[in-house]
DNA sequence: ATATAAATTTAGATGTATCTAAATTATAAT
DNA sequence: ATTATAATTTAGATACATCTAAATTTATAT
């Protein structure tokens, strides 16, 4: 049985993985974490003994076929309750993940699978994040961050890439959820904000916002 | 903050303590928890410096209102989650106890009430225990061990006192569940097993299983 | 190529929760 | 009242997860 620690662990190394190509550093986990490098050396011992990453000292970790099918498993649940927690029970989508970092460490396979069937199989969770099935495979999505587009580019909003309330604050204040409509209207070569229309409307937004705000172009 | 296994530690002392009238000994809690007297000793220390418990050494315990509260609090949760997962995700009355002891620890005044609206403010769990309201009072019943009826009594079950699956399954088979309808034909003085109309048909129950089906006389 | 800096690991502590074995206190029996 | 028994607590270990400080390895820069 694994931890909520080894799984918390295995839950960064995977969202590491998808960006830093092959191997991911220790520090890199430790800072994900918010805690010390130290503390991660000696977990990532005990994930390499449990055969759950491939650890050579020094060289940083990748999942191994086991560590990767439970990261992924730990993650449907938390975007599972995530769905739960703002169609159900009536959370804003700035309000979830704290609750569903909790609830992700529940065990049982027949609680989540009924969750699942009774939220009727959602593909995304409410930050618009893709739902594994329970064979762990993920729906495809061709989503783009909003800062690769080029001008006059025009799409949607499929995701968000943060989960701080800061953030989703911050969204709803410029009146931006899944689903809206956006549109490139100018792009500024210096600091590489950008001028877009939400809905009609004209805004400028920074490359860090830009960055963490995935488009379906149409 | 409480942990888990404070948390249990809590619920244990209040169930003991609606039997064994003032004081909860070090032995029962363990017994009833699954673990040594030692591991006890210590973990009364710990909430007794927490000020949740009254402990003297060598004379059991008590809650404090502090302790009291938190108890009443956690199981408040575990039996909201039950009737979720009982009334929405179709589990049968069997299978919840071991899941919703994980759900039970999960940390958010917010979703414990929005869970109890969504599920429209419940007064009993499956098993027909009470569920306390947010303020912490339960409603009050007046249910009566099925063993301490006198012949000729009619009543209706209104709770059960174990949930082991074993325990509840015998009760499906018995076509026993919350409100089925009860009569007494007959009380055997040697070993206190009774004779039972159960909607109508006759069946012999014995004395253990008597004692955990409660009942309120019509 | 070698010194310096950065990243990583080890050594040794701390806190939580548990255990076994031994010691202590309380209770029951004669 | 003294002894035997039962209940309870303490002492000393173990496992988990973390930390600080020190040591080691790898990468970088001249």
């Amino acid at each position: 049985m694994s931890t909520k620690a080894e799984e918390n662990y295995l839950k960064t190394i995977f969202k590491l993985s998808e960006k830093e190509k092959d191997s991911v550093s220790t520090n890199a986990i430790a800072e994900e974490l918010e805690t010390k490098p130290s503390s991660v050396s000696d977990m990532l011992k005990k994930l390499s003994e449990k055969e759950l990453i491939n650890y050579v000292k020094y060289q940083g970790v990748s999942l191994t076929p086991l560590g990767h099918r439970l990261a992924v498993h730990v993650i449907r649940k938390h975007r599972l309750w995530e769905v739960f927690l703002v169609s159900h029970l009536n959370f804003k989508w700035d309000e979830v993940h704290d609750i569903a970092e909790q609830l992700e460490h529940i065990k049982s396979k027949a609680l989540v699978n009924r969750l699942d069937a009774f939220l009727n199989f959602p593909s995304y969770d409410p930050h618009g994040d893709p739902i594994p099935n329970e064979k762990g495979s993920f729906p495809k999505s061709t989503a783009v961050p909003l800062n690769l587009l080029k001008v006059k580019t025009k799409g949607k909003v499929v995701a968000v890439e943060r989960d701080e309330p800061s953030f989703l604050n911050y969204l709803d204040k410029i009146q931006v959820s899944i689903g809206t409509h956006i549109e490139i209207i100018d792009v500024n070569d210096f600091d590489h904000s950008i001028d877009v229309k939400i809905d009609g409307s004209p805004i400028h937004i920074s490359l860090e916002v830009a960055q963490n705000i995935l488009i379906c172009v149409l």
